[in-house]
RNA sequence: GGUUUGGUAGCUCAACUGGAUAGAGCAACGCCCUUCUAAGGCGUAGGUUCUGGGUUCGAAUCCCAGCCGAAUCACCA
């Protein structure tokens, strides 16, 4: 099937060397959508061949008009308007797109083959000392939108995590816990692993605080006080003895970490994003500090006075950058090397994607760099999915002021007013309680995703804890309505024995709501491959939600069941049926789940 | 301060990458359920697209200058 555009783009490259003996190439052709107050289809804009023309805007249109129309079947008719041209496609045409979209129940995906080359994405990447908050929740449903986006146009997908589960951070907690716990466990204290550690993060910082200013207060100067605090030098000292593998330090590690996964299982699982190979940081930092050295050999990097290795990254117009800690311990930067070095060996990777905020715009510049220096092909073709902050009405989350919206809460409060929404409105007659209890998950979870997903990934998202995210409008439950609703018809029909998908009569007029349907169904494939050359989830979460606005006007408008033309009527069920399709396929992108009631 | 990035209705976001009269939702105010799910539909009101220049048939979009915000430039990750 060819893309209509490109028929007529080609069409329009033939008529402007047959009419004026000009030689344009196909993509400097502009067609675009008509605009939907005007009649027509698409529209080409002839400003840009008045040169070749010497003739004024509306002359030009119409010669250019005349001779498609008499030379390409599909269109039926043209008008236009200042310099555009209008063009109305045959209404056989729509019908036939009808049908092939009905029989080709895969419309707009590309299938993967042995061939299809494979992309790595890395998303989520947690630390182990605290749960996951807003700001996670947008990291996971970018990536793994991303990942589904990119297999759907046609990549082998890898997705995978990175956890950053050994350093200071996981120390200062481990040592609050070994301090104040008193022996509580996940079981004991009946929390999730995840915020059993965190507490004792905050208290670990809380702590530090105090010393730092009981220190100040006896006259220290603060620099001098946070280099002294005996606290931060025993979660130091509990540092170097894990790398030097001390047997209970890393007994006690184990053990907290394994906390934390099981708690960070459980809200994946809800968010409903997986992994098909995780990396430990405990395990790639070492082949990260390998490389580093390796290079050091070579004279890529050097080493300070101190001992500590640095990039000079002046010649790419950058600054310089450290790579290994004068103790010899690595940083951030020395395991995302040892990271990526493991994951080349481990796949014949193609391409990776790192989604990853876009706070660390520059580390991935340098990453870039480094990966490249050290003789890593690949190193300058990595793709940083850079991504915007979730921000408060006041500004930045901060955990230390206790504003950090958190995952499993937000999930949570999210599903409950789904629930006493739907008790109210009472549309799940019959259902059994487990049933419903799907619903609501479903509705909750979809009214939040939607949220996240629909803004473009690359701007700051503002989100306002004290309105709770809508269920009405632009929403993720406004789109699972709709769905419903024709989930509802198509069961009616059904039940009644109409075979409506066969092949749309030639004799059905199509009203003109009809047809923007049907032309909005056709361009699913190529937002689609928008979305992924875009990187960006939005594309398709707003197609969905223009599609369901049209439908929800035509469902407003039309019969359909009650429709007494026998022939419309099978129309409207196959049109009808067909969005549901597209709606359900283009939602499961995004990882919204559509119920059949609601 | 350097670099990067953003500024669109009261609020949250769009705008097919330079196209026609800048569109949606929320909030406000009017309508529409004895018709297929009213979590819906229709309407009213709301704009100097931060400001000032420039580029051209045409600018929210590109260029320059300024104002405001964010991120980053760490022996934190």
């Amino acid at each position: 099937m060819q893309e209509l555009e490109t028929i007529f783009k080609e069409a329009v490259v033939k008529a402007l060397a047959a009419l004026y003996e000009a030689e344009v190439s196909v993509e400097s052709v502009q067609v675009q959508g008509t605009r939907k107050e005007i009649a027509g289809d698409l529209t080409v804009v002839v400003f840009p061949f008045l040169r070749f023309s010497r003739k004024g805007p509306e002359q030009t249109a119409e010669e250019i008009g005349a001779y498609l129309k008499e030379n390409v079947d599909l269109i039926e008719d043209f008008s236009v308007i200042k310099g555009f041209l209008n063009l109305e496609i045959a209404a056989s045409h729509w019908k036939s797109m009808l049908d092939y979209i009905t029989e080709n129940p895969n419309y707009g995906f590309t299938s993967v083959t042995s061939d299809s080359p494979l992309v790595m994405v890395e998303y989520s990447s947690p630390n182990t000392n605290k749960p996951l908050h807003l700001g996670h929740i947008r990291n996971n449903l970018l990536g793994w939108s991303i990942a589904e986006i990119l297999k759907a146009t046609g990549n082998k997908v890898i997705k995978t995590n990175i956890v950053n589960d050994r350093g200071i951070h996981i120390c200062k907690s481990m040592l609050a816990w070994q301090k104040w716990g008193e022996g509580r466990t996940p079981q004991s204290s009946k929390m999730k692993g995840d915020h059993l550690i965190g507490d004792f993060y905050v208290k670990f910082d809380k702590e530090y605080k105090k010393e730092i200013a009981e220190l100040v207060a006896k006259g220290m100067a603060k620099e001098e006080a946070e280099e002294n605090s005996p606290l931060m030098q025993e979660a130091r000292e509990m540092l170097r003895k894990w790398e030097a593998k001390d047997e209970d330090v890393y007994a006690l590690w184990q053990k907290m970490n394994s906390w934390v996964y099981d708690g960070f299982d459980i809200t994946y699982k809800r968010l409903g994003v997986d992994f098909d190979k995780i990396y430990y940081e405990s395990d790639t930092y070492l082949v990260g500090k390998e490389k580093v050295l390796e290079g050091l050999e070579k004279g890529m990097f050097y080493k300070r006075e101190d001992g500590s290795v640095w990039a000079n990254l002046n010649a790419e117009g950058l600054d310089e950058k450290i790579l290994l800690r004068s103790d010899g311990t690595s940083v951030y930067m020395t395991q995302d090397i040892g990271t990526a070095k493991l994951r080349f060996d481990d796949f014949s990777i193609d391409k990776m994607v790192y989604v990853v905020g876009n706070e660390q715009n520059y580390h991935f510049q340098v990453l870039s760099i480094l990966l490249t220096k050290l003789g890593f092909e690949w190193g300058k073709d990595l793709k940083h999915f850079s991504y915007g902050m979730v921000e408060l009405p006041e500004g930045k989350m901060k955990s230390r002021e206790g504003t950090v919206v958190d995952a499993d809460d937000l999930m949570d409060e999210m599903i409950d007013v789904a629930r006493s929404t739907s008790e109210e409105l009472g549309k799940l007659e019959g259902y059994s309680k487990e049933e419903a209890e799907n619903v609501y998950r479903q509705v909750g979870m979809a009214s939040l995703k939607y949220f996240i997903l629909k803004v473009d990934p690359k701007k700051n998202m503002v989100f306002n804890p004290k309105e709770s995210i809508d269920f009405n409008g632009n929403t993720g439950s406004f789109i699972q309505y709709t769905f419903a609703r024709i989930c509802s018809i198509i069961r009616k029909a059904e039940e009644d024995g109409v075979m409506y998908n066969t092949t749309v009569d030639a004799d059905v007029q199509l009203s003109s709501q009809e047809v923007e349907l049907i032309k909005s169904l056709t361009r699913f494939k190529s937002i689609i491959e928008e979305a992924a050359t875009l990187y960006s989830p939005a594309i398709i979460a707003n197609y969905v939600y223009d599609l369901v606005k049209d439908y929800n006007r035509f469902y407003h408008d039309c019969l359909i069941l009650k429709e007494e033309n026998e022939s419309l009527k099978m129309f409207r069920l196959k049109l009808s049926s067909n969005v549901a399709q597209i709606l359900k396929r283009g939602m499961g992108l995004l990882g919204i789940e559509m119920p059949k009631r609601m």
